[in-house]
DNA sequence: GTTAGCACTCTCTCCCGAAGAGTGCTAACA
DNA sequence: TGTTAGCACTCTTCGGGAGAGAGTGCTAAC
């Protein structure tokens, strides 16, 4: 454990580089803080934290920037809680609350007020389909060629799309083909919807030629991968205004791991098992990220866990005040999804 | 008109330009390309070129680059077609010769492979709806609440979301109005649907309440402005490769640009009724993009001009290849939805 | 009309020195 | 023994030349 000097010296130094993006010596320190001890003290407790690893040094005679141990310990046990302003939050309320029809748009607009208040990036992980079940199935012909697929989950998400029907399978089969859906899947979690259901599927119309048993594989496959989970990003030009990032060089290194809405999804999709998780530089997998934080919050939809909100910025980021903010649109995601959904 | 030798002088000061991206001298000219002409007659057509405003000096005694006059002459007189190599067709071909179900699918990734081959920033329009004329509409329950409202137009287009029926409306009177809908709207531009219409809807369904109004009117202008147009993007970090982007201040002024999708979609609107257009630096009105040219071309479905393909980079781009890469990817495209769609 | 020569201009880079900030060490102090 | 003042030292940053390099425009000759 530290001694409450070394935390009251530690919290002053990553706040203070919090906020200003520069290393923080010891005279500066003693200025601007009232710590009650003199330069030289603060000097020998700097020259210990940085020992233990809490500090780094730019170079010899520079002030002490955080390491990313010195980040970890201040959000683990050194910063204070942050209420976020009503102006704040008057801002976020009133993104949502303009009447969204389409659930995309909510997690559009969702995502430009976060980074617009945050001041850093946004990332927004739609419904996790895999955690869902199977409640129906619809297939619509829109004429002899085309059919829209409908599929519902018990969340009430609508995936849809349109698929072209093989020749020679009428309305009456289609309706056949999702009434054996409807009668076998339901309830069914769609991560476990496998190929042991479409053989069974295959019995069923066995009579009928290879081009209706691709449709039914497409159509299998459209659960699980279909739609998918989409990544919603906002505010990338934020991360510009960080004078971390005024290095074109870097820039290109994180904007092309934003491109990569995959290897987002799956990020935050790992992120999803906590309620509130951060990840301060090192702790990424990634090493392109490795001077950014990021923190998440999961929203749920009628009480179950279903995707991921997140910031991310540089681990020099405003933890205190991020942290309010994704708390406070995980709650207002919540609440504004089961009323649309439900 | 230019003579020919002026004109032999600009192409190759362009021409080097767009390779180099640096000021270009009359000794190094001559070195480089054959002219036949020594320095400093060289240095006399530059100087008059420069009067003529189709040569800048970014300062004395630096070399000339093209002024926006100069790019506009060099496209429209000067430049050669490229015929695009066989490797790039084929990797643009292949790109959207997987099986690809969803539409948006092949926007997102004709944009990928589109900003990889030309190393500029892509943009893709999806098609605009008021081009489309109403063919159908079905109101599918999936309960007592929720209805999914398809609206198919003649290109074959789907539009498809989820509303809230209001309390007490039966299935068969939804049935009522997806056939007056059809059978009063069939045909009809999706532009011109207008509030004349809802009045009628309104005579039609008047014992009703107030809620059901409301219903329909949600109903039409979802039509309009609904799932509207969206705007791809793809291969924003190459922008950064740039020379003319190692300012962290330029590029930040671009990405906000680009991350206004409405803005792009007006953009990409008004370069819809060319074939191929090109717009080069000052020729945009958006301030921030002076420094930038856009090439674009509208794709087809069933012989009509649908939405916009195009390819931004810095005026020093290289526009006979991208406006290869462009008409190869217009035609591929418009056959590729053709295909889906019809 | 074209070219060679030349003086001149402007930028870029490298280097140097001064200023500024901060450190670590030592010695004195409570 | 912990704290503090003093001091020499280190390292970065910034500004000011000096020199190189590239290119121009003008003039005079071909």
């Amino acid at each position: 454990m530290l001694s409450g000097r070394k935390r009251a010296i530690l919290k002053a130094i990553v706040s203070d580089y919090i906020q200003r993006a520069e290393p923080v010596g010891s005279r500066t320190l003693a200025r601007r803080y009232n710590l009650g001890i003199s330069p030289a003290t603060i000097r020998n407790e700097m020259a210990d934290l940085g020992e233990m690893g809490y500090l780094e040094q730019p170079h010899t005679s520079a002030g002490r920037i955080p390491s990313y141990k010195g980040y970890r310990y201040f959000v683990d046990s050194l910063m204070e809680a942050e209420q976020l302003s009503p102006a704040d939050e008057e801002r976020l309320s009133r993104a949502l609350q303009q009447r969204l029809s389409k659930i995309d748009a909510v997690f559009s607009e969702a995502s430009r007020v976060l980074s617009e208040v945050s001041q850093y990036v946004s990332l927004i992980l739609t419904p996790i389909f895999g955690q869902q079940t199977f409640q129906q199935l619809r297939l619509v012909p829109l004429d002899s060629q085309f059919v829209v697929v409908l599929m519902v989950t018990d969340t009430g998400l609508v995936q849809n799309r349109v698929m072209e029907v093989p020749p020679g399978v009428s309305a009456a089969e289609l309706d056949q083909i999702a009434q054996v859906f409807n009668k076998h899947l339901k309830g069914m979690s769609l991560e476990d919807l496998n190929s042991s259901f479409l053989q069974e599927l295959y019995s069923v119309f066995s009579r009928r030629n290879r081009a209706l048993q691709e449709f039914l594989a497409d159509l299998i496959t459209g659960f699980t991968f279909g739609e998918g989970e989409k990544v919603f990003l906002g505010g990338t030009t934020n991360i510009l205004k960080q004078p971390e990032f005024n290095d074109v060089e870097k820039v290109r290194n994180l904007l092309q791991i934003l491109e990569e809405r995959d290897h987002l999804c799956r990020l935050l999709m790992d992120m999803a098992s906590e309620d509130i998780a951060i990840k301060i530089g090192e702790e990424n997998e990634c090493l392109q990220m490795k001077d950014c934080s990021i923190v998440t919050a999961s929203y749920e939809i009628n009480g179950r866990r279903m995707g991921t909100i997140g910031i991310l910025g540089p681990t020099r980021m405003d933890y205190a005040r991020v942290i309010s903010v994704v708390e406070y649109m995980q709650k207002l995601l919540s609440k504004t999804l089961g009323d649309i959904l439900l």
